[in-house]
DNA sequence: GCGCAACATTGATCAGGATCAAGCGGGATC
DNA sequence: GATCCCGCTTGATCCTGATCAATGTTGCGC
């Protein structure tokens, strides 16, 4: 497993400069306790496609994304998948006190990680309570959104869903830029039709079907198969299915 | 909101010979913090249908679950509702961090919890590692559960997803004493139809139906409506549509 | 420029589960 | 004992999204 894995002698970056220095596991780190994780921390880059990690695998180690996006999903003998969970820049992989994942990752666009070997970090989080503090903040954070997504699943239409993706993923580009969704945005979709479908619990064909009628009916605007414009982010939303509070909640 | 709540004067009740003891936040906690903890501590009881907390609602504590099974469920404004989890004995309740419930809150059975005000707990994890140690590794669990729970919601049919419920609730049954499910064992179904299906993303109508198929076929076996005896668990597990290791796996 | 492969769209048909509706069974209340 | 109510079952029909299939689009290697 993990094939064609480019290791990088990354360790000259400092984590001074790091993109998700405020946003990652390291975050509450006090600057001692940060050059303490610079000395464990090496990088990795996988090309868009490739396995980070298949279920079962024994973990090496523990890792932040700095850049890209993977997948974690679940396989069925039957083939069937679903997507569960998301990974964007400053997300976690890995989980300290377990030897082996429970899940697949996949890079889906060029992805660089920030890995940890798993025994150092544990030894290091016990010692540091800021990390486990941090980690313990982005657990809870995941569950939630992994629970708004069980409402998505189970109880929404498909065209919900779709809406509902979109919202979401508009809301992560606002929130990476530090501003708040605004009517007029414009997003580039990072995930194939398949792979939506994967994440909502659809067919490709729903998939499409389903943006397409969104175009259709003015909701969104179309440039080539990724480029979305939202004309007006509070018709959107009423597409969703939720109540919408014109954005003053996270 | 929290109509009609006992506040139980149940102080004198000592954590030592508390049943979750081994199981819950505190399970990690030397003598001299469960002293601390059990100074701060309180016990309330709900009864069967009332609610515990409506999303949206100032948290004022955080709590485990002694006795009972509580939900914990999304609705949106046109009454379709999602189960998001089952709280049952040593789960815990809250958020230490945030001041609102994301959440409603329901005993589906009467229901005892142990609560500790949100801010003084707050200030016990700050210096007491090892309760911030146990919760991360529950929410890691839970995060675990959701997410295996969102491949049941996506991907798997209605009768997978009742095989899937039956499993669990058997699985569960059966760590509570310590055990592995074995062929023969019984067990009481703690929710109705309708939260089964709130839980499953189905209609009552179908659980109903999918209950009455997996009668008919002999994978279970009804006495009354609640209590199913599990003639073979191997043959109940293949209903699942899961691969079945035995049981040797979690 | 051509051919190919990956990704996407669209159409026709099918089926699983929702919806609408009627009735059952058992426990609580009077 | 009669009545009511709640949880549940079962039936008939409908509809959303799956499935099967064909075609369109884009980008890449040669």
């Amino acid at each position: 497993m993990n094939t064609a894995i480019k290791d990088l002698n990354f360790n000259s970056r400092e984590c001074g400069s790091c993109p998700i220095r405020h946003r990652a596991v390291c975050s509450k780190c006090e600057p001692d306790e940060l050059d303490r994780l610079e000395e464990i921390k090496y990088y990795r880059t996988y090309e868009a496609g490739q396995p980070v990690l298949w279920a079962g695998d024994q973990m090496e180690f523990v890792a932040s994304v700095v850049s890209g996006i993977a997948t974690l999903s679940q396989t069925m003998e039957d083939g069937r998948t679903q997507m569960v969970g998301l990974l964007l820049p400053s997300d976690f992989i890995g989980r300290p006190g377990r030897d082996f994942a429970p899940f697949d990752v996949v890079a889906v666009s060029d992805l660089t990680v920030c890995c940890f070997r798993k025994k150092p970090f544990e030894e290091l989080m016990g010692s540091t309570p800021s990390i486990g503090t941090r980690l313990l903040q982005m657990t809870l954070d995941e569950l939630d959104s992994a629970r708004e997504w069980m409402l998505v699943l189970g109880r929404k239409t498909a065209r919900e869903k779709i809406a509902s993706l979109l919202a979401i993923l508009a809301r992560r580009d606002a929130t990476l830029n530090q501003l708040t969704p605004t009517s007029g945005m414009a997003l580039d979709l990072p995930l194939t039709r398949e792979a939506m479908a994967d994440y909502l619990g659809l067919t490709l064909e729903t998939v499409s079907r389903q943006i397409s009628a969104l175009k259709k009916a003015g909701i969104i605007v179309l440039e080539g198969k990724r480029h979305v414009i939202i004309p007006d982010f509070a018709i959107l939303m009423a597409e969703t299915g939720d109540d919408y509070d014109g954005g003053l909640l996270s």
